[in-house]
DNA sequence: TTTAAGTTTCAGAAAAGATTGAAAGTTAGA
DNA sequence: TCTAACTTTCAATCTTTTCTGAAACTTAAA
């Protein structure tokens, strides 16, 4: 396969990944193009490459570097502002999982928290509490484990996949 | 807090994350609506309960029922459907984790298999090369992950809370 | 200063996605 | 077989999200 069309197909599918996700396809098409770049590119490179305005450009370039996904990279003589990808793949991984963790677990966590113990003692407030101390639990769980993939950086992983091929033998 | 005003602040919580999850917001919170039942409900029951169309909640609720989320339960002497939630949260999050699986992860780790090895020593498509090969090599990694969740129904997450809280005060 | 090369903003337009409702389809029991 | 109670489908409509483009803003250098 010849390398332009590869890139394209690369950036198309990292954009439906992206919308899948809730995050939007343009914002994730933009990444995808930065991630699959050599050199730095300006908004116009952007602009141009993915068929875009200028404003969507900019606003979803403030986004990926809100995100720490892109940064900024000034090149001697000349004024525009480039813009480059982070390429660790393991420090992207942990990013998205930050962003998401705060954006989606953290509100849902707090939210749980203040239900507590609902009153009664009817099966309908039973089955709620049940309900609710479960989701929390859960939420719990996932945002401990995030939290470690975010603050170890992929070292997690690698340990992890070797714990589980360990535990898969066992129980499979 | 009263037991309907958390069940109704429940079913919107769980509506926004399924809608910043890719999932439609009426099927989340339709699932939101079973999960907190103490009984099995009507495509009736919910319609007046979430104020929704006949089409949308039979919609909605043939994915739900796909996805292993609900199951028709026939009430006898009443020629209705009824249908009910797994409340196993373990389970529900192993299916949920299942259906993304087969949604991103699988169509992403196949498309970058067809990639191999883009020809040509220049410097762009040896940083092609390396950004494809490093995000299919995170994409199995979590696919295999996703693997053991699933078959492991929630004792993976059981075992793997243990063994990071242990990993934790080494690293932190 | 002034200017021109560039960036940012945001109201309105467009696109994408979700919902409705009415008609067609199904089926249990008389 | 017929019918009434119920379910399914899908084109049209509505809602939400995203995108555009032109005007306002910023700033480096003459």
């Amino acid at each position: 396969m010849e390398l332009n069309e590869a890139r394209r197909k690369y950036i198309e599918l990292w954009g439906s990944l992206g919308s899948q996700w809730g995050i939007n396809r343009t914002m994730a098409q933009m990444h995808a193009y930065l991630l699959s770049s050599s050199d730095p590119q300006s908004s116009i490179d952007i602009m141009e490459a993915l068929q875009l305005s200028r404003g969507n450009v900019n606003m979803n370039i403030r986004t990926l570097m809100d995100w720490g996904l892109v940064s900024k990279k000034h090149i001697p003589n000349d004024r525009k502002e480039f813009f480059l990808a982070d390429k660790n793949m393991l420090r992207v991984g942990a990013t998205i999982a930050r962003e998401r963790k705060k954006r989606e677990l953290e509100p849902l966590i707090a939210l749980l928290q203040t239900f507590g113990n609902i009153e009664g003692d009817t099966e309908a407030s039973e089955v709620f509490n049940d309900l609710t101390r479960d989701t929390l639990e859960y939420a719990k769980r996932c945002d401990e484990m995030l939290e470690l993939l975010i603050r170890s950086q992929g070292s997690w992983l690698l340990k992890a996949a070797k714990y589980f091929s360990k535990f898969k033998k066992v129980t499979a």
